[in-house]
DNA sequence: GGTTCCCGCGAACATCCGTTCGGAAGCCGC
DNA sequence: GCGGCTTCCGAACGGATGTTCGCGGGAACC
């Protein structure tokens, strides 16, 4: 449906090599030098049917008002979510207090939003040891949580349990009277415990395995 | 480390909100009239000083040549990496042939350069059911993996068993003629097999596990 | 008081940059 | 041929924009 010239070809491609390589878009006189055109005014021209032909949105009169639509051209944000510490067998995890969120962390990880998407206040773990295997959580690995107290059955939440002095990271299901923690991998054993004894620490968001 | 004054502050808030609405960076005129400053030699200022800091960086003598940095003043980038497939028990993996690689992805999942760091030709593949709950891979992961056919020993491949009929995903050790391939997880035994019974598809390179 | 540093103000300047206009070459269908 | 369409060229206009300079207030310090 969208028969692009070679030329408009040749500037949209430019487009997006100036963008990732400066993260703001190219001037028309910087695609005139970059596509080897005569003319500034060949680069409006096309830039126009690009505009027509959806493949970009022009702010008029404003410098750079070049923006790349589309589906190969859509924009994904970076989230940085704060490190906040290690998550470890024997240790509580450094659950963030709403007052001193982010100003501890000692680091930040960069994420694509799908990662965290919707909601706030996500912080990141670097787990130490293999003590959530069970769980398919593998030393090494980031685990992403949501800083709550309560939730709900089914949700995959790191618990502190009291008697074990462990925090662990497992699917939680009340069943009258008692607490169930279910690991993600079906062929390893629950946890019953009862109430008191477990303080919900966060919800498990999302988890990277980073290369080594 | 860097305290940021509050109209530094105000004018970083600023950047991220305009640029989040417009794709592109604001003129320092823009940042005047948005922040509420009278000159554009204030704007000017506490640019420089936001650019010692490290939280931007400026390409000077060209308009809306402002470049937002993350934490630590470093820049992530982004990688659309393709979606190949799925993996799941019972079916070898679409490995790319090198003629034909991206062109008939079915998808892209992007994800920040961290996750596929020097590695070339990486392709994506959405993992379906719990056959690899061993090695730590569960239902709806997703895995990174680049398309070698030789690996060296301890490394994580993903192996085609012909006997099996089924693709799995585990470290790989030659042992005096027959070939161990060990799960994540140690507490699962491993498999032993003979060389021609394998076939490597791919190198594990990082893998991610989204949110619900 | 004097000095220094941080921060802000206003104006002016030179350049950057989007826009516009007249013209022309090539192509296609009638 | 002829009209219409697309594409390209060169130049000029005017507004947009980054930069610079002098000045001043306020806080901290000697």
């Amino acid at each position: 449906m969208t028969p692009l010239s070679p030329r408009q070809q040749q500037i949209l491609d430019f487009l997006r090599s100036f963008i990732e390589e400066h993260d703001y878009p190219p001037s028309i006189r910087d695609i005139q030098e970059g596509c080897g055109i005569s003319s500034t005014s060949v680069v409006d021209y096309n830039l126009r049917k690009l505009e027509e032909k959806g493949f970009i949105r022009r702010d008029r009169e404003i410098s750079r008002g070049i923006e790349l639509l589309g589906a190969r051209g859509r924009r994904t944000r970076i989230v940085e979510v704060p490190l906040l510490g290690t998550i470890a067998a024997g240790q509580p995890i450094p659950v963030p207090s709403s007052d001193r969120w982010a100003s501890e962390a000692e680091d930040y990880v960069p994420v694509t939003e799908e990662m965290v998407r919707g909601r706030s206040n996500v912080f990141a773990l670097k787990v130490r040891g293999k003590s959530m295997i069970d769980d398919l959580i593998d030393d090494g690995d980031i685990v992403f949580l949501e800083p709550v107290r309560h939730a709900d059955d089914g949700d995959r939440v790191a618990v502190w349990l009291k008697d074990r002095g462990e925090v662990t990271l497992k699917r939680i299901y009340r069943e009258n009277g008692r607490i169930r923690l279910q690991p993600a991998n079906s062929a390893m054993e629950p946890i019953y415990t009862t109430a008191d004894n477990v303080e919900i620490q966060g919800r498990f968001i999302s988890s990277i395995r980073p290369s080594e």
